[in-house]
DNA sequence: AAAAAAT
């Protein structure tokens, strides 16, 4: 089977050949011609499996035929991160080369203006994240009732991020004649439901999970005391050790502060090392990811925004700072590497609280991965012993906790705390080799601060951080999260009657003004 | 224990 025999045109396949391929993947072989007659389909299938090409493909094919108008996009394309999004314009530039199409893409955290001017000119292939799309749609300028093919890509995973009811009304407001190509990894029940209210006879496409595609990944676990300079020395040890195999590696943590933290701690010691997670500023990401992929990035480290979907053909390694807490995100966390063929290693961290995560990962991925250097019985205590699992009093509130590891990582301590752990008390606090420096210490201090009173504002209040943000050039070294008050985290906090960062030191009328 | 997405 070739691309030749697919019914594609001389326009597309031509690209398609300069792009170097002939052979279409088992997904592709499958969807396109049924896309080509203007089927429904229900693609079941992960990422790496040439899936973008197999809607990619079709669509411009029957593009060739018919005109865009003002504001009228021909055709829709829904993603759940900017980044996925940005790629799959990607493609239709590559792919597209022949055709003369307008192709528009609405992100967040980048200018209306670029975005509302291709939307004018008449954009014939419309790619977009659901919020900013609903947004050009409220604001008038954007009619969606000329879309004749509708892509929903990733859905499994628009559901994990809440999309699921801004994805049902964006379908409402297209025309049901439309053609819908629907993709999900996995089929949970309220993915099954919306297939059913949305796509009409559709034709199923299924391909082997990645779980089991992972055979060219080499795995293992890496043991670690739990601290996190205990962590950050098994991680460069590793870096260390794997330096000669290694050409590029994503380094993946389970939350945004401990990406800028490893990532600060990583430029200190002299790795090539950039960062990208979802709440740095939206140049800096791009600018981070085009880095990473041109090879001017050695090392990446990166939240699960980076875990799905995104394509860089040549990683050879990943690391795992935290093992994931959903035993689905070690799948894909590790599908960065070993792509096309290739093959790839992939180490993970565990300390001896991830047990249970562990546990779940192998049960899902049907095997056992193998300790790289002994497992977790062999772990060598870090200096002011054991864990901090159960020291800490009932009462106390779990995440004011996270604050006091930061605190201890860079040599400081409440002093009020002090009586209560004699064990670390003994150890010097000024030894860390990577403590950082005092004037970091304070810009962090200086974000934080900034953090409560955002916490505190009223929701009406106009916030004017986020603009200077937008102008600001992305740094190098700024990746610290952008607190955000509008973020649903942040309502979280303000639901509980603890502020977070205080401790049992907040002063009454903060508590007070916190619940409103 | 999280992350992602509009402002």
């Amino acid at each position: 089977m070739t691309f030749s025999d697919l019914g594609l045109s001389p326009k597309v396949l031509s690209a398609v050949t300069d792009a170097g391929y002939t052979q279409p993947t088992p997904i592709q072989a499958g969807a396109i011609p049924h896309a080509l007659l203007g089927k429904d389909i229900l693609g079941i299938a992960q990422t790496g499996t040439g899936k973008t090409a197999s809607f990619v493909l079709p669509m411009l094919t029957r593009l060739e035929k018919g005109r865009a108008r003002a504001r009228m996009p021909r055709t829709l394309i829904l993603e759940p991160t900017r980044e996925l999004a940005a790629q799959v314009e990607e493609n239709f530039i590559r792919y597209g080369k022949n055709h003369k199409l307008n192709i528009a893409l609405l992100i967040g955290g980048v200018s209306f203006d670029e975005q509302d001017k291709k939307l004018e000119r008449g954009a014939d292939v419309l790619i977009a994240t659901p919020g900013r799309l609903l947004d050009h749609r409220e604001r008038g300028k954007l009619l969606l009732n000329g879309v004749e093919i509708l892509v929903i890509d990733e859905a499994d995973r628009m559901l994990d991020m809440g999309f699921i009811p801004d994805i049902e009304r964006i379908c409402e407001m297209i025309p049901f004649t439309r053609q819908t190509l629907f993709f999900s990894a996995t089929m949970p029940p309220e993915i099954t439901k919306l297939t059913e209210k949305f796509l009409h006879a559709p034709v199923r496409v299924e391909v082997s999970k990645a779980a089991s595609a992972a055979t060219n990944i080499i795995q293992r676990l890496v043991k670690s005391g739990s601290k996190p300079w205990d962590k950050r020395e098994t991680l460069r040890n590793l870096m260390k050790a794997e330096d000669a195999e290694l050409k590029n590696a994503i380094i993946f943590c389970n939350r945004k502060v401990e990406v800028s933290e490893l990532f600060r701690s990583l430029l200190k010691y002299d790795f090539d090392a950039g960062a990208l997670h979802g709440d740095m500023d939206q140049r800096a990401r791009m600018q981070m990811l085009a880095n990473f992929r041109d090879g001017k990035l050695r090392y990446l480290v990166a939240s699960d925004v980076a875990a799905r979907g995104l394509d860089i053909p040549d990683v050879s390694h990943v690391f795992n700072y935290d093992v994931p807490i959903h035993a689905e995100d070690y799948v894909h966390r590790i599908g960065r590497t070993g792509r096309a063929g290739r093959s790839g290693k992939s180490f993970t961290i565990a300390t001896k609280s991830d047990t249970k995560y562990i546990d779940a990962i192998e049960r899902l991925i049907g095997n056992k991965i193998e300790w790289h250097d002994g497992d977790l019985s062999t772990v060598v205590a870090s200096e002011g012993g054991e864990d901090d699992a159960p020291r800490r009093g009932k009462g106390a509130p779990r995440r004011a906790g996270r604050k006091d590891d930061d605190r201890k990582d860079r040599g400081e301590r409440k002093p009020r705390e002090r009586h209560a752990r004699h064990s670390e008390d003994a150890a010097p606090a000024t030894v860390r080799e990577d403590q950082p420096v005092v004037a970091e210490v304070e810009v962090a201090d200086i974000g934080e601060r900034r953090a409560r009173k955002d916490a505190i504002r009223s929701e009406n209040t106009e916030r004017k951080s986020s603009d200077r943000n937008e102008q600001r050039a992305p740094e190098r070294g700024d990746t610290r999260p952008q607190r955000d008050s509008n973020r649903p985290a942040r309502h979280r906090q303000e639901d509980n009657d603890t502020t977070v960062g205080f401790g049992d030191d907040m002063p009454a009328f903060m508590r007070i003004v916190a619940k409103v």
